[in-house]
DNA sequence: ATAACTGTACTAAGTGTAATAGTACAGTTA
DNA sequence: TAACTGTACTATTACACTTAGTACAGTTAT
């Protein structure tokens, strides 16, 4: 469902709400599906349930996923946070366009670095 | 000469980094410039000498400057620092690519954001 | 009702990195 | 000689990440 990358400086839980968002954002969880418990997702992934715990709390603080008590955490309909996230993630792009521009990188230059990071997602 | 952020979760050496590397892509630096010395940059941003001089080492380490015990530090004039400078803007925006893929930006998208930039800088 | 789940909320401890503090040594310069 | 330079250590503090353990309340299936 998700891979971790142990060895990275990102820490963990970043990982895990970044992975929810990208699972959400691709369509392979959609509004209500409920996510893996927080203990079992930290046994997949074989670390501890806390980690796991603030990842989720991260994501019902941004509206992404919402928690009942009893019941599991589940993906959140709400589609202002997509929205919102959405916006963010290009606006943060933007920056790194002309922040690149501004250091001497053509539009080709930038095109086939695109090309080449998608190029590594294809599997 | 270079304004730190504090209270960033960026390390102060790494801000350090970028804002060599900027004020050489500006044009502020030029080959054989010299660099305030360790002790008197630190002494400017009130920082510990340590710090100032790890981002030198890494500085040096990526052939960004030159460092001559005794003498001082300066801004390299080889072609392989222009590489070198070329090849963090590349690695720094592959990053930011990847960022933005994790966050659910489709290579359309970004490549329309691209062209958006560019045509304003063609004003 | 009981067992086995769920989320949630703590405390404590281990780990790694960033940063500071201090000292020392060799080379350069006025 | 004195005052700079870079460089190289050790020790210490601070903080974030992570793990570990425990506990409690709500939900669900048997």
């Amino acid at each position: 469902m998700i891979t971790i990358d142990y060895r990275s400086r990102v820490p963990i839980y970043d990982q895990i709400v970044s992975g929810i968002i990208r699972l959400k954002t691709v369509g392979v969880l959609k509004a209500d599906d409920k996510l893996p418990s927080v203990r079992q997702l930290a046994n997949e992934l074989r670390i501890n349930p806390n980690t796991v715990q603030k990842a989720y709390a991260m994501l019902e603080a941004d509206k992404i996923i919402y928690s009942v008590s009893g019941k599991g955490s589940f993906i959140s309909g709400d589609s202002a946070a997509d929205t919102a996230l959405y916006d963010a993630a290009k606006a943060d792009f933007e920056k790194a366009v002309q922040e690149a521009a501004y250091r001497g990188l053509s539009k080709q230059s930038l095109a086939e670095i695109i090309e080449k990071v998608f190029e590594n997602e294809d599997n």
